[in-house]
DNA sequence: TCAAACGCAACGTTATAACATTGCCTATTG
DNA sequence: CAATAGGCAATGTTATAACGTTGCGTTTGA
């Protein structure tokens, strides 16, 4: 799917650039460049340095298949990358989990503030942090446990 | 005026912690730690350690009166430090020049959001990158260029 | 007098610069 | 048709820049 997006755009989605969304995708939660490096040494005993990992990402992001989540310095797959778009992503603090989501409203909301000050929008990066369901769950003081025992 | 909010909370704005606060006001656009530790070597002679600076930048966002730019990895004042908030910020892309900005409207859309999907809501990372004005302007292909010669 | 702030050395993490190599496709041309 | 060479994108290698933290000892000021 990944693949023949890029094959449209005529970009080469490699073996590399493919295993490394792979990875991402296998993740449950965005992944630091160094863990996916982390990852291709074990699954190769062959290393693989920075910059290969860091132009792979580069190009994924490029074609809309990966996001970087700049609060964390970390990189999450698209869920729609057939469709270009800036999303917005919810993050837990607790766990690392991580929701995207997209609002035109809040597109439209940024694109009024920056055009007012005669700004040309490029890109948006809009990152809510908290604490998911699970967390706030897990984090209440054994208070009223209704469906516990 | 930072130092009477300050001592409101019973905080200390030590001289250091008032001479980076002071450094990022005279300062264009946001700023890295290091040119924050390369300004004070500068003014001193004598060299300030990265944890130094980062620890006084740590106590002034806690006091909101710094905000972290997590795109650029770089610190700005915040124009209202007086009320706790998350701000909005617009960045040229071109030469850093930075505007803050508050919208109550986007606050409720992410809000919004995050609530739905059962998140507390903690901190709002929004960051619009652009071109400002000026570097429009600049980036023209000198088209009818009236006031050239 | 003691907790908060600071200094310092070392280290850890994230990212990029600069340059070399590989693999593959194409274009000759003997 | 092989063989050779040139072009080019991707990848590899080495080093280093840029950003941030840990741990611990010393100073300082309410």
């Amino acid at each position: 799917m990944a693949s023949s997006l890029c094959g449209e755009r005529g970009a080469q989605l490699t073996q590399l650039r493919r295993r490394i969304l792979e990875l991402l995708w296998a993740h449950d939660r965005p992944a630091g460049a160094y863990e996916l490096i982390e990852a291709l040494r074990k699954a190769d005993s062959r290393p693989i340095g920075p910059p290969t990992v860091y132009r792979a990402l580069e190009f994924l992001i490029d074609q809309g298949l990966v996001s970087k989540i700049e609060s964390r310095n970390a990189y999450i797959p698209c869920a729609h990358p057939e469709r270009r778009h800036d999303c917005l992503f919810v993050i837990c603090t607790e766990c690392g989990s991580t929701v995207e989501l997209e609002d035109p409203r809040v597109e439209r909301l940024l694109a009024e503030n920056a055009t007012q000050l005669g700004f040309q929008v490029e890109r948006r990066v809009v990152e809510v942090e908290g604490k998911c369901a699970d967390c706030v769950e897990a984090a209440k003081p054994a208070q009223a446990p209704e469906a516990h025992g």
